[in-house]
DNA sequence: GCCAACGTTGGC
DNA sequence: GCCAACGTTGGC
């Protein structure tokens, strides 16, 4: 799950315990996050960072349930086309698991031959939220502790 | 229901 | 800051 920095980062998580994911405008992503099952692993992706990369481990605490800032007026997540009756978007919960020593940059992702078929190195993937093999995500923790003790 | 125009994302 | 990718919108 891609979130940049400036707006909401891994440190943040690990200092609110818990937040809710709103603001997912996009079908793909959207149901990316109602496939998610709680305790499933979540890799949380700094975007538009130098560099970009995966900063740490979080989990869903909270599976998919409408996100009510669709309906609030005035938000910059307001979307008229969803209703309380008629959701349109959905958000899930998550919880810090573990931040990495150092960032997991997309550049290692992609160099790596093993993560090939990842969805998040492969070319103009635009989505906010993507799926994660578990032979990948095992890949990259692995990939974490190695830089953790080099 | 097609598709051109438009807007947004996000790496570089 | 640029621009490619691509999802969304809306006219027809």
């Amino acid at each position: 799950m891609k979130s940049e920095p400036d707006t909401y980062s891994y440190a943040d998580l690990e200092a609110d315990g818990s937040t809710y994911w709103e603001g997912v405008r996009n079908y793909v992503a959207r149901n990316a996050m109602r496939a998610m099952k709680t305790g499933d692993r979540v890799f949380f992706y700094h975007s538009q960072m130098k560099p970009p990369g995966i900063a740490g481990v979080a989990e869903v605490v909270e599976e998919a349930y409408p996100d009510h800032t669709a309906w609030e007026v005035g938000s910059k997540y307001f979307d008229p086309k969803s209703t309380a009756e008629a959701p349109r978007w959905d958000m899930v919960d998550l919880a810090p698991v573990q931040a990495f020593e150092e960032l997991v940059s997309l550049v290692e992702l992609k160099a790596n031959p093993a993560l090939e078929g990842m969805a998040v190195t492969q070319k103009g993937q635009r989505v906010s939220v993507l799926p994660v093999t578990e032979a990948e995500y095992e890949e990259v923790v692995r990939m974490a502790a190695a830089k953790a003790t080099s």
